[in-house]
DNA sequence: TATTGTTTGTTTTCTTAGGAAACAATTTGA
DNA sequence: TCAAATTGTTTCCTAAGAAAACAAACAATA
């Protein structure tokens, strides 16, 4: 006989569970959090590791086109570079031909602190999305830059 | 010939842009901008839309359970439901048995805006992610859940 | 019954992340 | 040369959430 309609089938279309957005933020909320725990107290913060790995990347990139590559303004990359420079791992440098740009280079420590920091967060995510397999991880990834790059 | 070791195939392993976190968050920055931008000046913030899609759904819903739903702490529910009472889409009535909590249930006026402003975001979404096809929507969607059910 | 512990909603304070506007110093372009 | 644009920066504002404390109410147990 068929079952009554019961509430786990009811409904299923249009409902917040159902939602991009909404599964978009309680799942970064998540990954965000576990991420602040795997680099501890007195760890990078998120949007600080990412600077410096774009940084370390990109020597001397200009923060202007850094804020541009993270997709904030460049009034938010001050902290963040303030941040950095406190550490000792980047330092702002005059650029010959244009002496308003401040050119951002890692130093020794910095690099060093990248490559720990940056092994750190693989491991965090590797453990913390151990459910999904590598194909599931690499289409994740794949259509969250899809999302990315929509033009408006 | 071969082409040299150009930017576009070095190091595509490890790297910050392949980061499932990094990813999230830009993807989420994106819809929650075209989010607000979709429900107006006025309209429901993303968080306030969602209480207010539990209740409809759950209504009666205690404040704490539907904080647990949400995943927020109780604290942070307590502004949400102040904007829904006082936007006359929400009442916080008594419970008959346990003088401490407080039902919610949505008004007439509240089930409409819910119905109003779900089309609205069912819209937003569908135009916004108008490059994903449904099944790259489903699976995304399938994903993001993936990860909220991750048990720590 | 008296007391201890727990839950509920709430207030207050803090943190994190980011946007908007303005500004001086500089560079660019017409 | 003079207007316009760019760069880094400061200041102020908003959104979203966490943590801690608290009174009122309930539950349980001694």
């Amino acid at each position: 006989m068929p079952k009554p309609n019961t509430a786990l089938q009811r409904e299923d279309h249009g409902t917040l569970e159902d939602l991009v957005g909404y599964n978009l933020k309680r799942a970064y909320l998540i990954v965000s959090a576990d991420f602040r725990l795997a680099l501890g107290e007195e760890g990078l913060a998120p949007r600080v590791f990412s600077a410096l790995a774009l940084i370390v990347q990109f020597p001397l990139i200009t923060q202007s086109d850094l804020a541009r590559k993270l997709g904030i303004e460049r009034s938010g990359l001050v902290a963040i570079v303030d941040d950095l420079e406190a550490r000792g791992y980047v330092v702002r440098q005059p650029v010959p031909n244009d002496r308003r740009v401040q050119a951002l280079a890692p130093t020794r420590e910095g690099e060093e602190a990248h490559q720990q920091a940056n092994e750190a967060v693989m491991a965090h995510e590797a453990q913390l999305l151990c459910d999904l397999t590598p194909q599931e991880t690499e289409t994740l990834v794949g259509l969250l830059k899809k999302i990315r790059n929509i033009k408006r």
